[in-house]
DNA sequence: TTGACATATCCTTTTATCCGGATATAATGC
DNA sequence: GCATTATATCCGGATAAAAGGATATGTCAA
């Protein structure tokens, strides 16, 4: 059961559309900031900072491997049945918008681009110096 | 469906706890600015604007009669379905909250006290003198 | 029309939120 | 340890929202 004053923080989260699109990119699967950032094409400080809220809010659960975190949907055994249900419903419309369907194409771009799935540079310079954290630990 | 822009002003009207007592007290049926609040306690201009938001982001509508603005829940014919769902479901959850149940208590007191269920003065002065408005219309 | 009442809107102050650069923390490889 | 990369947090400014008193609008009865 919600009470009223732990609520009001749960739709605040709701009330900003870059937290709207991250947790519609976060429906399928589990990604990390720098794919978050690369699908937003916002600053890095932008996504973890809405990150935090989504993660307060007890909408995402972050999980670290190696240098990464990554963010996926509470869900399963997390929040309360109705909030995961609400979840749901909501993402199921919010993940048809255009906005949702232009990130996920940026996304998919983006990973397309990177030597395997998961982490790494948005688009490899072939001047820069090479990279260290390229893949998976 | 929802595009997402739209969606924020939706949720951002939830994300204010007396949006969330306002919308609980409206459950079980429509209730005038006055009825409300007696039962928030707040004063006549806080309760017109939050329920100007709520009208605004397409939570409740208003309806005229005499004097007096009945409001009450969007539900049947105004919102997308899904809008409408999901409003139940927040509705069931809130109104077990021990907030609503309060502000329910008060505003039970508070119609006890007036000589007609709906709107009225909140309490009888014995020595004010004689208010026009008690009654319905 | 006037007076009383209910509600909406305006105005000003206070408070919260958003943004992105700068900086701090954490993990990894050498 | 030191350099590198990924992420988190801090900071200051800009913008938006909240509060409640004052005032305007609308409705009714006499």
């Amino acid at each position: 059961m919600l009470n009223m004053q732990a609520t009001v923080p749960l739709f605040q989260a709701l009330a900003d559309e870059t937290r709207l699109r991250i947790l519609a990119l976060l429906g399928p699967g589990e990604l990390c900031v720098c794919d978050l950032m690369a699908a937003l094409q916002l600053p890095q400080s932008t996504v973890s900072r809405h990150l935090a809220v989504l993660r307060n809010a007890g909408w995402v659960s972050g999980r670290r491997q190696g240098v990464w975190m990554y963010y996926r949907l509470l869900g399963a055994g997390a929040g309360a049945a109705s909030r995961v249900a609400m979840h749901h419903g909501i993402l199921a419309h919010l993940e048809e918008s255009t906005t949702a369907k232009r990130d996920r194409k940026i996304l998919q771009e983006h990973l397309a681009q990177k030597p395997q799935p998961g982490c790494g540079e948005a688009a490899a310079d072939k001047t820069a110096p090479v990279k260290k954290y390229r893949g998976k630990p």
